[in-house]
DNA sequence: TCCAATCGGACTGATTCGTTCCGATTGGCA
DNA sequence: TGCCAATCGGAACGAATCAGTCCGATTGGA
């Protein structure tokens, strides 16, 4: 029941990332070392992780000099939920609740599995209801 | 963002406990052995499970010949939280919502560190209000 | 008094996570 | 038009945590 550092780094800079696209220029330039200086992040590892996030279609890239990142969409459009997958994979508190895996030897008889997927969906909902532009700090 | 397998080889292991304690002898002996054969649990891994809940309060144990464990509370008053709380340690997404420790450099003027309390907040009462009855199946 | 049964803590191996480094690609400039 | 600098993208390394296993300490009964 803990998020990893990289989820945690994610959520910094992409709150870093909607502060500067609300604060001016609207396709503002957003290279990773940048960020990486503003939020803290070691420099690798801020470029591994936007690079994730652009994967998941949460980010555009741009390659080049000049080149950088941009938030694919409006921070309100964008949940905490999305942003924890995108870093660490499905939200699935259990083996069983992934779907395509069927691991567990009591999956048959199991009689607490569909509690299982009550609790996972409580708790997606919780994270979905979070926008990046409430985590920022950004009214609008 | 996914359980421990220990977390939730624990969940099974006292959702079984419950139903035995609910279906006849009050004060039934619970060997790890005998659960641990009923769940699938192989026997060092459940007994190390049972001596960390009875740890946390959640089992009473007896050693010696005819020892074992027991229920400590009514099935109704044990909340997944504890259960998870127990096995994984103290739900924290993340480090800085810990209380004690104090490990990130951004801490003093973070912006996103009280929606974190706030989002943690939710999932553990997302957690605490699944009762280990309800889990179990018991209608009482 | 001895023995069998059970809990409790210590050790080892494996998987995942976090970090770092280097190559591929692109736009600007002389 | 050719070169260079800047940036993203993927691959490799080290560390920490987790899951699993084993053996010793303790207790009740024969």
């Amino acid at each position: 029941m803990r998020l990893s550092s990289l989820a945690d780094y994610a959520v910094v800079m992409l709150t870093a990332a909607a502060r500067h696209a609300g604060a001016g220029a609207d396709d503002a330039r957003l290279s990773a070392a940048m960020l990486a200086e503003e939020t803290g992040v070691p420099l690798p590892t801020a470029q591994k992780l936007m690079g994730r996030l652009a994967g998941a279609g949460l980010l555009t890239s741009a390659r080049g000099t000049g080149g950088g990142f941009r938030l694919a969409r409006d921070p309100a459009a964008i949940s905490l939920a999305e942003i924890i997958e995108a870093v660490e994979g499905p939200i699935a508190m259990t083996a069983c609740v992934e779907q395509g895996r069927h691991d567990c030897a009591l999956e048959a008889g199991c009689r607490v599995r569909p509690h299982w997927t009550a609790v996972n969906g409580a708790v997606k909902g919780a994270l979905g209801g979070v926008s990046l532009a409430t985590l920022a700090g950004v009214p609008a």
